[in-house]
DNA sequence: CTGAAAGCGCTTACAG
DNA sequence: CTGAAAGCGCTTACAG
């Protein structure tokens, strides 16, 4: 027999349990219970011994049991809108560190514009796999009369604001509007577009209000810019270029509500013999890793979605250990503009066209 | 008192359970197990009343207890290198569709390079929080004597070959490089550079060994062409290029074996005023989204992500079902090659360099 | 501080 | 086909 030994297993094969180990160790099932879960109960000396067996025989608690029995599943739901698109995964990442600093897994809820998939969300809630959920979608899941606040678990939305009293951790979404228009206006930029995210949608509200906001700040005109309705997708982005290459062509920049729509914008201005920067300036929003890939380099306004994702975690933790219960608490994070290549002097760009390479 | 009653439990607020529902219906405990895990065991006319009363009720059954009785969680880890890379959102999608559709939930073990991180999957694994394991990882999780291996959970490889006794879905990656080479080839290339992937990877191997055939087959003078050592990141394609840069410029096209380092070596052509495909072709791999938004679109050799994924969790299904057990069995998908932008034939190129735009 | 025992909420032989 | 009962492997009052 030179086939090693599976791990945590007795002689016959079988997954050891607590018992077992409790009886090679010499000590009750409740000793090694606690010294593996509150050991400051357990007098340090049995204790060591205890963990120390443990340890050597590689003995695991089952994860069933031990959530049947405490009554809570040590995992939290993390509700995304669409995991494909790429502002998501740093947020995760910034949830999964706070909460995997705690002892907390994630099962990721990947809605993928199906609304369908809240019916699974629930069961998930329901049956007791998840002690708290983490809403990144907008919406408070809902199906066939059954809602998510119906049940007994905190719940915290982020990166889009839901009209119900729970905390969230947004950005300074009027605040960046503010200074996209800012910088557009500094570069000489009279007339600007603001292409939009969904109608209705708070953040949208937000940021549009911002942009008004930071027009008016700058001495624009608010009756010389245009709104052209998006909803954060490439698609509308490129939408947004075909009627603006139909049109009338008054604005020098655009000032777009998603990088995914800026780099759709750009994409079909430059098939279309458009130059950004040179003939248009444009400004995004989120600071996805491919705004900093394509040609130009995209002007951003970068969301930090490790912190975001961290604080909402925090929060989260806190209505875990009882410390907040369910009322709204808004709290906001900078976001910061970077400068790239798809934003440029109006004057300077009509002159330098075609210099360039 | 006009607040709604929680879904699922009692006039006193408490969750229901089964034998609350059982007491309701007026049938035992047992029947009620049964209508809803094996409902060909009890007559149709028990078991729609019982289904009938528990969709009513709102009831839903207590993973954690399931899962202890059970001796299973209708869980899969799947371990993926990097989620925050946009190769595999997609494959994860794939798995999803296939492992849902047969009651299976998702956990995502995000390695982030991290490698201390295989302790956790271990962990999730030994306490029986998943039936089986999906490795994207191209390892076997290992950590510190224990091995995946030693617990007796299905495990299927995908994407990356890893070098144990289990079923493993690939590409035809050696396929894959001939038909690139050829495609540069009918462009007039001669002279191709090959950006590889990290030394000793097996799917590197075979994507270099496939080079060589296609070289030979293209009737290519293999001493000509050239070897760059690269890993798949974005970085390694900054520095071949900036080592393309610095050296002599032999060859007219680079066939780099992933889309972060073609898009990383364009970038760095670019910002030094070299043309892509003008003076030079460069062909990529994977197929990610992005690659349509870099300027130029790049051509890329585009791997099934979704059905990598959808047939990887087949093969696990299979396991999990015990018709199929832990042995070697590589099957392999076709990639396509999306002809787009950043290949062009060479003498066309010359003569119309600077023609465009 | 430690142990014996109850019990978390299900599923599944077993008996009828 | 249906039900009574055992038991999955833990945690946690409870007693000492």
């Amino acid at each position: 027999m030179n086939q090693a030994r599976k791990a945590g297993s007795g002689s016959d094969g079988r997954t050891l349990k607590m018992a077992d180990v409790a009886k090679l160790l010499g000590v009750s099932v409740a000793t090694v219970s606690r010294a593996l879960t509150k050991p400051e109960q357990v007098r340090p000396d049995l204790r060591e011994r205890v963990l120390k067996g443990v340890a050597e025989i590689g003995y695991m608690p089952n994860t069933a049991a031990r959530n049947l029995r405490a009554r809570k599943s040590m995992m939290v739901l993390v509700v995304v809108p669409n995991i494909a698109n790429p502002f998501f995964p740093e947020v995760v990442r910034g949830i999964d560190d706070e909460l995997g600093r705690n002892g907390y897994g994630l099962i990721i809820g990947n809605l993928d514009q199906q609304p369908e998939k809240y019916a699974r969300f629930l069961d998930i809630v329901q049956s007791g796999q998840v002690d708290g959920v983490m809403l990144l979608n907008g919406h408070i899941p809902v199906h066939q009369g059954r809602g998510l606040l119906d049940f007994d678990v905190p719940v915290v939305a982020m990166c889009a604001a839901i009209d119900a009293p729970i905390p969230h951790v947004l950005v300074e979404n009027a605040l960046a509007s503010k200074v996209a228009v800012r910088h557009l206006a500094d570069l000489g930029h009279r007339r600007i577009a603001y292409l939009s995210g969904p109608a209705g949608n708070v953040v949208e509200i937000e940021r549009y209000d911002g942009f008004r906001v930071g027009v008016v700040a700058a001495g624009l005109d608010l009756g010389e810019q245009v709104y052209w309705p998006g909803d954060y997708s490439l698609a509308s982005g490129v939408a947004a270029a075909k009627r603006f290459l139909a049109g009338e062509r008054k604005v020098t920049a655009v000032y777009a509500t998603s990088d995914e729509m800026a780099i759709g914008f750009v994409k079909t201005m430059h098939t279309a013999g458009v130059r950004v920067p040179q003939d248009l300036s444009v400004v995004g929003f989120d600071g996805v890793d491919y705004a900093d890939f394509c040609e130009p380099t995209l002007t951003t306004l970068v969301q930090p979605r490790h912190e975001i994702g961290r604080l909402a975690a925090q929060r989260l933790l806190e209505a875990l250990s009882g410390k907040r219960s369910r009322k709204l608490h808004i709290e906001r994070l900078p976001v910061r503009l970077l400068a790239r290549d798809s934003t440029a002097a109006v004057r300077a760009i009509t002159q330098e066209a075609g210099g360039r390479i």
